[in-house]
DNA sequence: TATAAGCTCTCACGTTACGTGAAAGTCAAT
DNA sequence: ATTGACTTTCACGTAACGTGAGAGCTTATA
């Protein structure tokens, strides 16, 4: 799908579209020769998600922490969101009603209560914000990008196990059982859970880690040198199941 | 009432009343030697009504239009303000049908295992898709994006120029001259942009960029058949580099 | 009665979330 | 080949405040 179409579906503005990709909140795919956007249905998706916290109240900023943490559950805030629809409509319809009435009031010539006249307007305080912010609100930066590509809670919980159990090996023999046993869990998720490593593709992977500093800084974060530690299990186990 | 009374008792803020000050919206009566302001009680029911017009999306220029207007009539303000409800009712009906639809399609989601294995990280339905092949590139994305590793736009340039070199000789085989001499400058650039690659490494990533349509769909934008082409290509460079 | 704590004032620049052209390239149909 | 509808990227503009800074006003308490 294309800017214009996108735009005039969910009634926002090409514009609104083209500040979002720029800040990063959504980008979608672009054709490197034209430069022409073309969203996906995910695309689409995320977009209604976006809306929906904007909706809220959250800032763009925000919005870009929450749908990059790594508990956001998109099903979850879908969810928040229809519940929120439907409460939204009701309170529509009850604003609806005052505005009968007082339609009627005042052509009746009859005066009303101001708080009659407000019924039903008030949206000084939204339960749905305070609930999102609670679930949502905290994230830190670093972890949401971390984490940005939709790992969940289970995925993300098990990763550190991972971690942990190898940190606990660190005094002992990258090449001993328990630390083959330990990497082996590590391959196997992995492959799980990504994509499919062959033994060389994770030797390789086990270089960057000690390579790459980025890397090395985050998983020394469970254990000082584990990324070395794990570097070198990791080469290890890809000699023996080569 | 001073401002900040004010401000507490409607849940705004002290500039916001200032502003409403500023630009004569709502101009309370002010002490000549201290500039203080005071809000007197019809003030602040002009102030209720400013707030419910704001509440229902007119701009501060647009209330001030219409709380000055000689022919501003209540009455047809109200109907106008029904007419805009019912309007905001349907949409939140359809909203509301597209969100079942999207929890439905999430929900039903589960019996999809043929993919199962790129679960969150399949790109064809990820939406952060293009923000992982902007900052990554093509390379083994899976792990690189759990860390902040950013490619500027030289980069980005540099890659597609080579994409787009390939592309060129697509008519040709993958096992010329220039091509292997076109395949080694994507070597090159990843060995240095990211990270290093063994030739049987390069043989595997050169593999999986037929093996995994993610990758081939990305590639094959700069030309069709272009995953395939660098694919061989990638294959014949890692022999003759062993 | 002095003095500090707390409110208030007016600049005036900063920020967010876009709006609004302008100039140039792209697409589709005549 | 041309036209008209779309698209792109600058880049400046705007609305509705936010955020100090510096200075004056008010009031409780010593």
């Amino acid at each position: 799908m294309k800017v214009n179409e996108v735009a005039k579906l969910v009634g926002i503005s090409v514009r609104t579209l083209h500040h979002y990709d720029e800040i990063g909140l959504l980008r979608p795919s672009k054709n490197p020769y034209t430069g022409y956007r073309t969203y996906s249905d995910s695309d689409l998706t995320l977009l209604q998600q976006i809306l929906f916290f904007k909706e809220l109240g959250f800032s763009l900023k925000k919005i870009k922490e929450i749908i990059n943490s790594p508990e956001y559950d998109q099903l979850e805030a879908l969810k928040m969101h229809r519940k929120m629809l439907v409460d939204k409509r009701e309170k529509f319809d009850l604003m609806l009603q005052t505005v009968d009435q007082t339609i009627e009031a005042k052509e009746g010539g009859f005066e009303m209560s101001n708080q009659d006249k407000f019924k039903g307007f008030d949206f000084s305080e939204n339960p749905y914000e305070d609930e999102a912010r609670e679930r949502w609100g905290d994230v830190k930066v670093d972890e949401a990008k971390k984490n940005a590509m939709g790992i969940n809670n289970a995925e993300q919980e098990r990763m550190n196990d991972i971690y942990r159990k190898l940190a606990e090996l660190l005094q002992g023999d990258p090449k001993s059982e328990e630390a083959q046993v330990a990497i082996k869990e590590w391959y196997d998720f992995l492959n799980k859970n990504f994509t499919t490593y062959t033994p060389e593709m994770f030797q390789g992977l086990g270089m960057m880690y000690v390579q790459d500093e980025r890397f090395q800084k985050n998983i020394d974060q469970f254990g000082e040198g584990l990324a070395q530690f794990m570097s070198e299990a990791m080469v290890e186990f890809g000699e023996r199941n080569k």
